[in-house]
DNA sequence: GGCCACACCGTAAACGTTTACAGTGCGAGG
DNA sequence: CCTCGCACTGTAAACGTTTACGGTGTGGCC
């Protein structure tokens, strides 16, 4: 692992200037000859441009990060699918932060944006807090959030629209006859908890139903977590018939203790779940879920840095992707929801 | 987003040199008074170190890369997962590669280790071929292969041993009564492929049954071909009352066709899966499968990787990580194996 | 009072590129 | 034969740090 070559080894062998070196290497007009003695030489030396001090002259790192709450969550992981592959075909490293849903490390991504060691950065925030915002209003390279951010901070915002996607879930399970629709929420201080929640409660009020709180039960966005909450709803309200998940994981936490508990799936209780992951489909009934288009939302938060990062200064767009509910047999049964 | 400061602006406004600047920044030592003046500038200009330019002189980037054929497999996500907080612990950044299994991506990748933009590098190639051990032998920094390599490639080596794994699975399976184990394989061309096509054969033998060709299918590691490729053998082999399936996505797709064709599981078929993925424990019936340790080989390899980049130079380490089988409902039925 | 040691600080070089600018040599045109 | 323009090349500065080295001022000691 000796050092490498370099550009002066390159100049040296070939016995011309640095100069003329780098402008064969950029492909700069250069005279034949010239060109052909430092190739020979640089396959010789076996060169590679190095991208650190190439990233210094240039003030460009050709990466951009990406961060989110835990990579293991399936959502994360939808919109990581789609970000990848937008980027690398733009000639851009993907660096991935785990923030493990602590604040302060989403707020470390955001300053160490002033190390200058990417050119963007796409974030998912679980909450957005005040630092957040002071954060993202002195950012120095461009950001996309991905969640909803207020009106104003100078960033590309991708939104889910949880609200219409709640509805969308609760129509259904009403459609079905289910009038005695529970929820089953992450923690109310997280910005898609507070979002599900309330669109929970507003969708009921559409339908004409009551919103009784002993049908909420708030716990986290696991799967263990999630079957303990459902326990304790369960408990409170034997006659639950159907449950809304805040999201998959909580969903097949729910499926385990009804289960457990004896209660057939739809049958007795029919349970929506949230993000259509691919547990979605794996599951046992498969999952009605839906649909935030985590993946979709991951593209389109790529295209929106990669065009900041390729054409410059803009006023901040904001685009809102929309819900679908993916039916499947939680909620209808096996005939209709397939396998 | 003007130029942000520099050690020079600081220097300029603290009436210092720029080496006192750097040396009060880096906390060497240095005079109270000179400490005060430094950090009052840095604060009100709010001062972030250039990580670029302190990676050209350090020669270090603090960045490791992880490439893998595709952060959507499990597998690969579970070394992911615990790759991440063991170099983030360390005080490194996370650089993703998916290389969609393409064979050139991954030398690309390996001869980017020359652009110097990472310290080092954990790798999982889908192939070993001559390009790879070339570009091996010469790397430009350190590398810890996740999958088996030749004796004397130098570099740390992180191994399943899906032999035992095949073998545990085979065995159980045939405890249960099972003669006509079918399996379901990806590419033999690939290093897992041939690995558990070659393990299976081999415990079959172990166990006194006869290889038998028909009872064997090649299709591909993905759900929806691996159904096909179920099917085919179904067509064949009605008689089949066992399939060992190459990796779980694969056994997920014997059970939807096993389901589709009206076929019991694990009452008529028994499916045992490997890889321990989330899905297994997901599917119903639950999955049982074979866990090759993806998250304890992610662990090791990341350990191998800093232990590496902190302590120097050493001889390379081969690594192996035992298997252990997860049995659920797929092969012995609900009551015993559990929801 | 002179000298030395020491603590602290500033100057400048270096990391490996890119690029503005100036220099060279050549052919063409007067 | 001189001059000019042109094509090409080399010198050097710059990107923002870290750090070796030498310089300065202070105090203590003889």
């Amino acid at each position: 692992m000796a050092d490498g070559p370099t550009i002066n080894t390159i100049a040296a062998r070939a016995g011309v200037s640095i100069a003329s070196v780098s402008r064969v290497l950029n492909g700069l007009p250069t005279r034949q000859e010239t060109v052909r003695k430092v190739m020979a030489a640089a396959d010789e030396l076996g060169y590679v441009r190095n991208a650190v001090a190439r990233s210094l002259k240039s003030r460009r790192t050709h990466q951009v990060a990406f961060a989110m709450a835990d990579v293991g969550n399936p959502a994360y992981l939808a919109m990581l699918r789609q970000i990848q592959p937008v980027l690398k075909a733009a000639g851009y490293r993907l660096v991935l932060h785990s923030t493990d849903a602590v604040v302060a490390d989403e707020i470390d991504v955001l300053h160490g944006l002033g190390e200058r060691y990417v050119d963007g950065l796409i974030m998912v925030p679980l909450r957005v807090t005040e630092s957040h915002l002071e954060m993202l209003a002195a950012a120095r390279a461009p950001v996309v959030i991905i969640g909803s951010v207020p009106e104003g901070t100078p960033v590309d915002n991708v939104r889910a629209d949880s609200r219409t996607g709640v509805k969308l879930a609760v129509d259904h399970l009403h459609s079905l006859g289910r009038r005695r629709i529970g929820m089953i929420n992450g923690p109310l201080d997280t910005v898609p908890g507070a979002a599900r929640g309330a669109a929970y409660r507003e969708a009921l009020g559409d339908l004409g139903l009551p919103y009784d709180e002993d049908l909420v039960q708030i716990g986290d966005f696991y799967r263990a977590e999630g079957g303990r909450a459902v326990a304790e709803l369960l408990a409170r309200r034997p006659d639950v018939d159907a449950l809304m998940c805040a999201n998959d994981l909580i969903a097949l936490g729910a499926l385990d203790v009804l289960r457990a508990a004896g209660r057939r799936v739809p049958d007795d209780v029919a349970v929506a779940g949230m993000d259509d992951t691919d547990l979605a489909a794996a599951s046992w009934p498969a999952l009605t879920s839906v649909s935030l288009g985590s993946a979709e939302r991951g593209k389109v938060a790529a295209e929106l840095l990669l065009d900041r990062l390729q054409g410059g200064e803009r006023e901040p767009r904001v685009v809102t992707v929309p819900p679908h509910l993916m039916v499947r047999a939680s909620t209808v049964g096996a005939e209709e929801g397939g396998a």
